[in-house]
DNA sequence: AACATCAACGAAAGCGCTTTCGATCCAGAG
DNA sequence: CTCTGGATCGAAAGCGCTTTCGTTGATGTT
């Protein structure tokens, strides 16, 4: 490895005139300047990022976590999809993701305090269940924060606007001639959830529609096996509902499996509507009609809402709705009276 | 930010003592090494990564780097999955991910300079083009390295069994009575492209089958648009394929719109296999049959193969070859005389 | 000629940690 | 009582880089 030192004796200058041509200081003259410059390239030097970051407290890197309540980790369509939007972005402006463990070599710390050890310069958290005591942490410390996917009072956060997504897709449902309305939601202890069961229940709401306790059936942590289960028992009714409005995806494609396994043809006997739009909603038959949460969008807005903390150097607390739009397709279908 | 020097301030050691007894050195009586570690715990010590990386010359940490070829990234499942693999497994080493971006803040910089600079101890590289320039700098390096799906003469590598695949679809779908199998490949460019596409005519052969120049069409990037144009081709032959072995789950998805549209159905008409084994395949209409490649089983060879390397401190060129499994589903049919 | 100004450069301290090499002290050996 | 060896501990250098502050010499001013 060679050092600034080894450039120093090399052009004869001192290693903090090295230091400061090869971050362009303004009192280096032009000549010795590029003179550096190039017996650094001619060289192959490289700067050490440790030495680099020991000595400005910057290490260019932002530290990432998400959640895996349901065990998917990054191999769920809509984490991976966030992350590797942040991660084009986040590049952009010279930054590096770090995916961090929660294990410091043996000594059991948090993530906060593995990301400190580490040194990032920000974090970016994927979570859906408000009260995690682990990012709760983190919201807390002085670091700045972008958390996706819930709510808060105390710091970023940028998520899908949950609560029109439920409007949407209501208003859709209604909108061809359904009334008898079920919600297959994901867990309340996941935000978007939450949330999406309050649009729901509104939506509903504001058109005089019933909402039986019946017709709200909790799908858990959004798998798809779940969702199969939730619509047997939605299925068992005896006033089963004509159409429903399915919190994630992958329960709505497992709420299909059955509705298929049972005899029902979908959407002439049922209509469906999904939330996510990940890859699968489109190739599954019939394909899910569904409400698309912008993955990208939600990658930009969270990394610039990093950037500016960290160039401020301050926790800004602010909450960044992403809008989410209908994407219509094959599995709903006007109700024939 | 407390130092060892702040501990050794207020326990009264020197810091050299406090570094020694933080690290068990056996130099340290153990009531010392407790009263240490006690007060640092009681004052939130934390290790400062890169003052440790500087000194140490080990910043455990390994650098992850994917080619985009398609512009997928992350995205897709297979990368994903195996990244995944491989963090959960790395993690439990001690050792945290790192993404890196090519451009070392507007000094354009490749990937390999990028690490170098990064300090990583290892790099875990996924890349099907055996000969992008980029990756080959890696690999040529002295630096631990493993690559992920290519086979590659000069370290180490695991990939799935790429040849045998191939054998395990035409050996299923010649016993249920085909003869006329045709293969969607995935472009020559990619190595498990080009090696599916010998695993097929080897098999071919091997069973005496014709294998027409017109039976075998380039699917591109494994994209399903390309699946779907790919079928195209296949169905306007003036003798067309009773089964098709498609190279990618992506491409035979998009291989069965196409038939589908085409008014064929699937699998009375035509038999189709894809690779992979992606989630979405178990949840098309019909659910997709295809080869099965185990992301997990990938991850962790990797990790083990990159840990020996980076514990012996010297590049170990070998391959590792992970088995593929049949998923037997609905895609094909046995063929009616 | 005396002075102020400015451009260009370097000495040195500091970032937080590791590690070598001594120094010190005390128990037990001779 | 002296000597040896082991157990504990610390001084100091080094990892590679940044940054403050001072020095030097050249230029322009009056």
């Amino acid at each position: 490895m060679i050092t600034i030192y080894d450039l120093a004796k090399k052009t004869g200058f001192s290693s903090t005139t090295v230091s400061k041509a090869l971050n362009d200081y303004p009192d280096v003259s032009k000549k010795t300047k590029q003179a550096i410059i190039d017996t650094a390239a001619e060289m192959g030097y490289l700067p050490n990022a440790h030495a680099q970051s020991l000595s400005t407290k910057k290490s260019w890197t932002i530290g990432v976590m998400f959640s895996e309540s349901n065990g998917v980790g990054m191999r769920h369509p809509f984490f991976s999809g966030v992350i590797e939007s942040f991660r084009k972005h986040a590049e952009k402006e010279g930054y590096d993701l770090i995916l961090a463990s929660r294990n410091l070599r043996n000594r059991g710390t948090s993530y906060l305090e593995h990301f400190l050890y580490r040194g990032v310069d920000g974090i970016m958290v994927i979570c859906s269940d408000p009260k995690d005591p682990q990012v709760q942490e983190m919201i807390n410390s002085s670091i700045p924060i972008v958390v996706i996917d819930m709510s808060n009072q105390d710091c970023s956060v940028v998520f899908s606007d949950n609560l029109s997504g439920g409007e949407l897709a209501i208003n859709y449902l209604y909108s061809l001639g359904h009334t008898k309305i079920a919600h297959i939601a994901g867990d309340h202890t996941i935000y978007a959830g939450k949330v999406r069961i309050k649009g729901y229940i509104d939506a509903m709401k504001k058109r005089n529609l019933p909402v039986p306790e019946s017709y709200l059936v909790n799908g858990g942590l959004f798998s798809i096996q779940e969702g199969a289960l939730a619509m047997e028992k939605l299925l068992d009714l005896a006033d089963p509902p004509t159409a429903v409005f399915v919190a994630g995806d992958h329960m709505a494609i497992g709420a299909m499996e059955t509705a298929k396994t049972k005899g029902l043809s979908i959407p002439e006997d049922l209509s469906i509507i999904g939330y996510d739009d990940i890859e699968m909603a489109s190739y599954v038959t019939p394909k899910l009609t569904t409400i698309k949460q912008d993955t990208d969008q939600i990658g930009v807005r969270a990394t610039q809402l990093l950037m500016k903390q960290i160039i401020q150097k301050k926790k800004i607390v602010t909450e960044e709705i992403i809008p989410v739009t209908l994407m219509e397709r094959e599995s709903c279908k006007r109700l024939e009276k």
